[in-house]
DNA sequence: TAATATGTGCCACTAATTGGCATATTTGTG
DNA sequence: CACAAATATGCCAATTAGTGGCACATATTA
C-alpha cells in the first residue's frame, strides 16, 4: 500500500470510531491529522463503516463535519446461549415493572439486541422468548410464603427447559400434599419475584402449572418433548402475561 | 493478493465466526473449503480473531477441531448515553430480584456488558453507575399510594440527572404540604417500582429525598453542579441499597 | 458569491495479504 | 510404539487490494 500506512485497515477504523466516539464533531482534516492518513482514505473508511452500519452522520458545507450518533458502542460482546436470555428477560422484566425511568428505552434496546445476532439466532432466540412470560408483582400472600428454591433443582429445570427434556418433579401443592410427576416445562412465567413452569402433565394428560420453590426435588429424564400451542397454558391468563 | 481471494479480509474473518456459530465443531479442512480459502490464510485469520477477543478454541491431534466458545454473538451494537444506562439498571434491578433463574448470569454480563465500552467510557458509566442505587421492593403501603409520574417532569429530571444541571421542582411532601425547591439531583435510588432523586437541596442546604411521584412539576434551569460524597444522601441506608 | 465543508471518479504505486511448501507439535488409536 | 490426523508456524514469491494525490462535484452558510 501507499506511503506512510503503518497500521492495518481494520485497526484504523477502529480508531476512527474512536476518535468520533471522543469528541462529538470532528471535521475530516482533524481526523486525518489526528489519524495521520490522506483525505481520500478516511472517506473510503468513513463509507465502509456507514455500510457497515456504524450510524456515522456527516453534515456538509460551511460548520460542517463528522459525528456518530449513539456514541455508546459495545463491540465483539460474546454471550452464550442462556446468558443471552438472561438478558433478554432481564430487559423484558424491567420493561413490565413499567418504571418510567427506563421504559422508553428498554423496548427499543431488546429489539436492537435481537437483531444484532445473527439470523439464524434470531430465530432461535425468537421461539424462547415465546415460551417465557412476565406478568406483573406478584400478591403479598405469595411473596410472603415464597422462599429461594434450591440450586440443583433450578439448574435441573431449566436445562430441561432449554433443552426439551423431560423431567420428573417431586411437588408440595398448596394444599401441602406431595405428589410424583413427570412433566415438560413447555412454558415459564414470572410474576415478581416468583417463577412458574407452565408444563403438560404426562400422568394427567393435562396443562399444569407448578411454583418454582414448592417443587422439591428433580430427576432428570432423556425423553424429549416437542412445544406445544400455548393455548392450552394461557387460559384466559393472556392479559395477565407478556411476553418477553 | 494471490489467487482466488475476491472478498475481502474483514468479510471472510466474519465468515469464519458465522461458520463457528453455526455449527458446534469445524475441522480447518472443512472451513477452507466452506470458505474458498488456503490453509495457511485461514490459520493466520483464526490467530487474528482470537488476538481480538473471539473466544476461540482449537485442539489438536486426531478428533481435534475447531470451535467457538460462546456461539452467540452481538456485533455492532450502538446504543446513546441513556440506553447504556437503562441496560444496566435493568440488569441490576434483575440482580436484586435474586431472582434464581437469573441470577447467576446477570452479574457477570453486567460486567462483560460494562468491560465491552472502550476504556474512556468505561470510567464515565462507572460514575454514572455510582449515583444510581437499586434496593427491594417497596412497602406495600407505597405501591399502593404509588401513581406514574407525569412524562415531562421525568424527562426534565431524567436530563437533570446527566448533565448535572440543577432544577426547580414543585413537591407535594407526605404531610400533603406543597413546596418549591432547587435541587441538585445527586443520585437515583430504585424502591421497586418507586423512583426516589436523593438531592441537594439548595435552599435548605441539605440533603434531601424526593419520591417521584409525588414531584408535581418541573422548571430547567441552566445552573450546573458537582457530584457530592454520597455519604450524607446514605445515611445508614447502606445495606439496603447496592450500586447498579 | 466566496468560503468551507463533505463526497467521488480516476490512476499509478506498492506494501500488505495470500497461498504453497516444508516442518513442528500435539493427540488419539491400533 | 509407530502411524495417522489434527493444529501451528516460518519462509518466500506472486499479486491484488489498499493507498494517496489530483481534479471536480455537491452542499451549506455567511
Amino acid at each position: 500500500m501507499a506511503k506512510g500506512s503503518l497500521r492495518e485497515k481494520k485497526e484504523r477504523q477502529e480508531q476512527i470510531v474512536d476518535c468520533l466516539r471522543s469528541e462529538a464533531y470532528w471535521t475530516s482534516q482533524k481526523l486525518c491529522n489526528h489519524l495521520n492518513t490522506s483525505y481520500r482514505t478516511l472517506m473510503r473508511d468513513l463509507a465502509e463503516l456507514k455500510e457497515a452500519g456504524v450510524p456515522i452522520e456527516s453534515e456538509r458545507g460551511r460548520g460542517g463535519g463528522i459525528s456518530l450518533v449513539g456514541r455508546w458502542g459495545i463491540r465483539n460482546l460474546h454471550l452464550n446461549n442462556s446468558e443471552v436470555i438472561s438478558l433478554l428477560v432481564s430487559l423484558a422484566i424491567t420493561e413490565s415493572i413499567k418504571s418510567p425511568i427506563l421504559v422508553d428505552n428498554v423496548r427499543s434496546i431488546k429489539n436492537r439486541i435481537s437483531s444484532a445476532f445473527p439470523i439464524e439466532q434470531q430465530q432461535v432466540i425468537s421461539k424462547i422468548r415465546k415460551r417465557i412470560l412476565v406478568g406483573n408483582i406478584a400478591s403479598e400472600n405469595v411473596i410472603r410464603s415464597y422462599s429461594p428454591p434450591r440450586q440443583s433443582v433450578l439448574s435441573d429445570l431449566t436445562d430441561s427447559f432449554f433443552n426439551l427434556n423431560k423431567i420428573e418433579i417431586r411437588y408440595l401443592s398448596s394444599k401441602n400434599e406431595i405428589t410424583d410427576r413427570l412433566i415438560e416445562p413447555q412454558m415459564l412465567a414470572l410474576e415478581f419475584p416468583v417463577w412458574y413452569f407452565l408444563c403438560w402433565d404426562e400422568l394427567r394428560q393435562d396443562a399444569r402449572l407448578f411454583r418454582i420453590d414448592r417443587i422439591l426435588s428433580t430427576k432428570k429424564t432423556n425423553m424429549t418433548f416437542k412445544i406445544r400451542r400455548s393455548d392450552a397454558f394461557m387460559e384466559g391468563a393472556h392479559e395477565l402475561f407478556n411476553n418477553i
